[in-house]
DNA sequence: AAAAATTAATTAAACGTTTGTTTAATTTCA
DNA sequence: TGAAATTAAACAAACGTTTAATTAATTTTT
């Protein structure tokens, strides 16, 4: 059964980097060190072993932002901060994986891995919401486009992550900066991304400058 | 030459909705109306096909923001405005060229038109640069981080674009609902981004509540 | 201006590779 | 002994590209 997890991250190294088409199941096999034949006897086929790489990296996780959102003993800004944190940690942890399912969001081929891809990103979207929406009915919050902000901060952090070389020339690094695995850099979006909600949502709020 | 001009606008569309790779010549030349061999007659190669479409659109682009940074007349904030508002319209206009080189941008195949794409997107980014640090030591503009808020600028448009699906659901629209034509979906971006960037960056802001 | 010569555009067919998948035989392990 | 795992080989289909022949357009010559 180790066999199986060889093929299932080398799969999902290959599809984030090269995607989905241009990798061929040889190219899996090479990678995990399996015979060409296994993959198809363990998964069925390579569009099957696209579909078991997204279950195997979405099982078990999204319920980080369930009790976070129910907690009553902290502000609403404290946990959109919490959320920041929880976001980048994870979306920088694993860039393959992200650019993966957003390139299937933006392709055409296979609408059903599509549909199932958004019903997991929204799940996140549905927390933030809740959160947002109670920040504005107890005052806390100005009455922000709640849909647009979420894109906002989804976004930030999504197109950060979109080109190693983009994100070094924006950045001014040399070509040993690794933005993916880099602390500060994660520190530093956290840090823009709070102060830019704080400007954004919060009525009572006094720029430090 | 007017095959010429098809055979790249139906390579834009094709390459567009389903990818590079997933794109045969067959049907772009079946799109096109024209026979297969023509696409290599006219443009050597697949591949060619590919940077003859990048280079196609964007020839003859990208001085709007020139003139307009070094416009003495408007504020900082002002220029901001405009620069939203030409972002979103030009996205908006061609969001399969967008998906387009954002894909090539998150692939590690073809690493020099990888290169050629960031020249491209960097030049809208060093205008923005100039901009927001010109509002900084004016002292319009609080210190915020440039590079990142670029980012977000960036980034909140481009992540509202990845997915029609994705882009209905958030905003709880039904399946008639085209988000990449809808004129108010634009406007309301416009108008969350216009006031995200005055609670971020201006020294002195009232907001309306 | 008509005919001939030359270049360009267009086509159907075939090229060799690579693709995902399957088969049938063999090895491994319980 | 029997089921599961693994292999090398072969499968048809699709891929990007090229060839060689033909038609269309343009230029040159008469």
């Amino acid at each position: 059964m180790d066999k199986r997890k060889n093929i299932l991250s080398t799969a999902l190294q290959l599809f984030g980097q090269k995607g989905y088409e241009a990798t061929s199941v040889r190219d899996i096999a090479a990678g995990a060190g399996v015979n060409i034949a296994m993959i198809n006897y363990y998964f069925g086929s390579k569009e099957k072993l696209l579909e078991s790489v997204v279950e195997y990296k979405t099982s078990g996780i999204q319920l980080v932002f369930a009790e976070l959102e129910k907690n009553p003993s902290i502000t609403q800004i404290e946990k959109i901060d919490t959320i920041i944190d929880n976001y980048i940690q994870r979306m920088f942890a694993g860039p393959q994986f992200h650019h993966l399912l957003h390139r299937e969001l933006s392709l055409e081929n296979r609408p059903q891995m599509k549909d199932a891809i958004i019903e997991i990103l929204f799940r996140n979207v549905v927390s933030i919401k809740a959160i947002l929406e109670k920040g504005i009915e107890s005052g806390e919050f100005k009455a922000v486009d709640v849909e647009l902000t979420i894109t906002t901060l989804i976004g930030s952090i999504s197109y950060l992550l979109t080109s190693e070389g983009m994100c070094r020339k924006l950045l001014k690094k040399n070509k040993e900066f690794n933005p993916f695995q880099n602390k500060k850099l994660k520190e530093r979006l956290s840090e823009h991304l709070k102060q830019l909600m704080r400007s954004h949502l919060l009525i009572n709020h006094k720029p430090i400058k």
